[in-house]
DNA sequence: TTGATTGCAAAGCGTTTGCAATGAG
DNA sequence: CTCATTGCAAACGCTTTGCAATCAA
């Protein structure tokens, strides 16, 4: 738990700030604000979205929290765990699996020395069907052509 | 001009929907929808966010317009130029440059190979400081430490 | 005690929708 | 005539903010 982190930025580690992160830091996915508040309230009810909201900039500001928008609607936010890596999202069951870097490579140098660029970070996000539903989708067009006829 | 697709798929092309794609086609830069409609209206005031909207929608359905969530606070739309390309954004100037896709390699069949993954698209971004806003932040920095002492 | 932090309510902001008016085919 | 398309106004959903009450240090 990296909740000490809070104090040494002159932060208090309050019950909410406290649940907010284990709540981030137990789950194996990434939590939009509103699941992370129903989380968060199983424990403590009064807790508010407000709340939520102001203790992921806190965490973000203090790198514990990454905020990722994959999709367009809202944000999601997990623990920063040891390794850095990208996310692969399923179109069909919006499941996000993470992948390691080694694919990326020299990419980041080689940006920074091509366009001059300092600080780097480089994401990479792809989109695509899980063979689940890539089966499953070929399945249902099959229905539609049949139909169609 | 692709203007001429919007017929090939049965939608009328109206006023509105030439004047948001060719404010699209010329612009070199990517534009928020608010961005659009102001341009827009230099040409024909009467014109609406919903319109923009809407148009943007289809647009994007046909292909012609990609829409970007470089940054959380709104979606920028470009239209769909020749080649791929990524997105390099400068944390201080707000500015976007295009990379070419050639760092990528073979990150692509990658992908669907090691994680089973179909109809895969890739998507690289990366984040960092400009030469000028790098520099401009390092005597920022310098200041603020003077300041502190 | 004292300023940081919270809950509440309300506002903000980008985006979407319902609907009547318009206009192209 | 008929339906796609528009402008308008209002709604929507996520996120942020003002403020008084509360609480950790």
């Amino acid at each position: 738990m990296e909740s000490s982190v809070l104090q040494q930025h002159g932060y208090r580690l309050t019950p909410q700030r406290y649940l907010i992160l284990s709540v981030l830091e137990q789950a194996q996915e990434h939590l939009s604000a509103a699941q992370i508040l129903q989380r968060v309230q199983e424990q403590n009810p009064q807790i508010t979205l407000p709340t939520v909201y102001r203790t992921l900039d806190l965490l973000k500001e203090l790198e514990l929290v990454l905020e990722s928008h994959l999709t367009p609607e809202q944000a999601t936010y997990e623990a920063r765990q040891g390794r850095a890596h990208h996310h692969l999202f399923c179109r069909g069951c919006q499941s996000v699996i993470h992948m390691d870097t080694s694919m990326l490579g020299m990419v980041h140098e080689e940006i920074e020395q091509q366009y001059h660029f300092h600080g780097v970070m480089v994401s990479l996000s792809a989109v695509g069907y899980c063979e689940n539903c890539w089966q499953t989708l070929k399945t249902q067009e099959e229905a539609t052509n049949t139909e169609a006829l």
